[in-house]
DNA sequence: AATGAATGAGGGTTCATTCAT
DNA sequence: TATGAATGAACCCTCATTCAT
């Protein structure tokens, strides 16, 4: 027995994942409703049912994507690791969760950015907000007395945001890496050491 | 008086010049050839001389760029310098040409990956063996001994080219890191020292 | 009440009509979909939910030309009259069916031959078979011993076919004959008779 | 040395020919302009120097094939044959310019019926005066005292002359009747004597 | 609540025609 | 006179959105 409103969670879902399935294979403005439509099993009226405009899904999508986000980033940060361990963690658990819902991310990786409408600007505020912070607490923590200034911090965690997005969209990288372990060494050693740090290699 | 190739050339830029900026405030699919052709002060048939589909105004701008950034990456790689001077140089000139031509880098960074025609296929091998290449020979002469593979040259120049396309198109990064100097020298700490090096405080 | 499939059939009629009429008129270059669409009473979307391109409009009228003549003429086949009375009658039939559908026999005249899409070749088929191949059993049953040779058949019957269509797009052969009665006759007797044969007053 | 009206016959020429090919390849709304104009060796604006209108050019088409064919039936109802010889000539000739200006024949027969200009109701005038009564003069001359009446002459010269352009544009005809000699020998036998004549087995 | 038939705005593209050279 | 670059009207077709069932 499903009440109303399980029925139009069970919906909004199966709108949701269709949606996300063929804009990743074929983005925003290549997407037709209908096909989403047939994707979900569901009459292309309907879809009308949950959602305004054929924009909505791209909120929805985001939306959905900076939540799945923000909740697991948040149980890292409050981890009693190190600040080079809490880094590496939230790397990890980022570009795990982009290989988890490769198409979720590569979907807000690619059509956010290029989306003006208002709704998407408080998506943008949750996004920074949970997300980037996040990130740029962690690196506050790993950089005093280096290279960088305080308020670089933003900036990296910008940075560092998008690599790890780049593992979603980016044939290039996909093919150079091989697999997303290596992807994160790479970015971990890269943003803690750089290039020219030396290895120490250990004898005492 | 004109040539006949010299009217064809200067038509060419126009709708070139044209495309690149209407694509970039808009995107591919919300650009409309009319505006393009009001933009270019062309009518729209005019526009068809020229191009023989939308879709090549795409693969225009994809060489276009690409053969610009290829010339400048190459000038420096012949410099003398130091290895870690001529990173820096070339993420320098990177930044500087994207800056320089903006909106062309911004249709260039958010189109490009979700075009699957057949040029557009010879244009990536061309970024792929003229840029990525030209960046990932930097990596290599500097990262020797520290935290990297050699393989991994190809992936870090993946990522230090995202980096600097960022600029172009992040909102985010522009408005965190303020100017381009700034964001260079964010970019070259990061990938030559990393956030965990210590400046050494010049007391010896 | 109307199932679905009663109001697909009906749509499909009312953009078949609308379909006739308007290129009898122009001709199917000079018709336009949204002509074809304010006649059949629809908004111009609606034709495509019916066909997929203009061109298959015309497959569509060739299709239903084709059908409707050999259904009738089957029936005078079957019929047990003696040679010329069954040719008098395929005559008669065919006259009587481009009079009765004279704006679909006009569409098929002037157009058909000059289709070259794949469907036509198959509806060609059919017409050769079904239409030409009937009018040929009937002139092979009176030709015997007379100046024809037995492969001459076909050519005749393709000649008197294109004579019956004569009635339905040549301004000359109307204006001449002046109705379809009198066009009849001329018809029957040049076949049966020829020019020259005399009458014989009938005083034996 | 050419004086000026003899380059203007000469382009007039150039024109007529190209359009004349083309069209009867493709008809005319599927000929462009620029077609036309490659094939006659000319640039696209030159073609405007010598008509106004594309529709110029059927009209164009239309009144040289008239008077081609005028000229040459002319010389025919001249001869000193006897009635039936002299029907069986006037087909001959026809066939023999179809035949021999095949191209020009085809367009004839398929552009000029739909055609509603009023340059065209003068070249039909000239066509009906010229061709259609030289026809009708030489039925009138065989068929008396057999079935047909005398108004029935222009009636079935249309019909004559309908079968003879029948060569030019239909496929089936000429597949079915394989040259030219078979189909002028079927039409010549159909009109003199039809298709129930006995022949005569010449034995007193 | 679910559906898909109906719709028309809007976009890409073609091409006859013009006109400056 | 010859040309072809320039132009925009006009057409086909798609697809987001609506709405009656």
């Amino acid at each position: 027995m499903s009440t109303k409103n399980e029925i139009t969670a069970k919906r909004r879902k199966q709108i949701f994942e269709a949606a996300v399935k063929v804009m990743a294979d074929k983005g925003f403005h290549d997407s037709t409703i209908k096909e989403i439509a047939r994707e979900a099993g569901l009459g292309k009226g309907t879809i009308y049912q949950y959602i305004r405009k054929k924009e909505d899904l791209v909120t929805l999508i985001a939306e959905e994507g900076v939540l799945l986000l923000s909740q697991k980033i948040e149980e890292v940060s409050a981890s009693a690791d190190f600040p080079e361990q809490k880094l590496q963690s939230i790397i990890d658990v980022m570009l795990r969760l982009i290989q988890e819902h490769a198409l979720l991310a590569k979907t807000m990786a690619v059509e956010i950015e290029r989306f003006k409408s208002e709704d998407i600007g408080r998506i943008k505020d949750l996004f920074s907000q949970n997300i980037l912070n996040a990130f740029a607490s962690r690196i506050e923590e790993v950089m005093p007395g280096g290279y960088f200034a305080e308020g670089d911090a933003l900036v990296l965690s910008d940075i560092l945001v998008a690599m790890c997005f780049l593992w979603a969209h980016s044939d290039y990288v996909k093919k150079h890496a091989g697999d997303i372990e290596s992807y994160k060494n790479i970015l971990s050693n890269l943003f803690l050491y750089g290039l020219t740090r030396k290895k120490e290699t250990g004898n005492g």
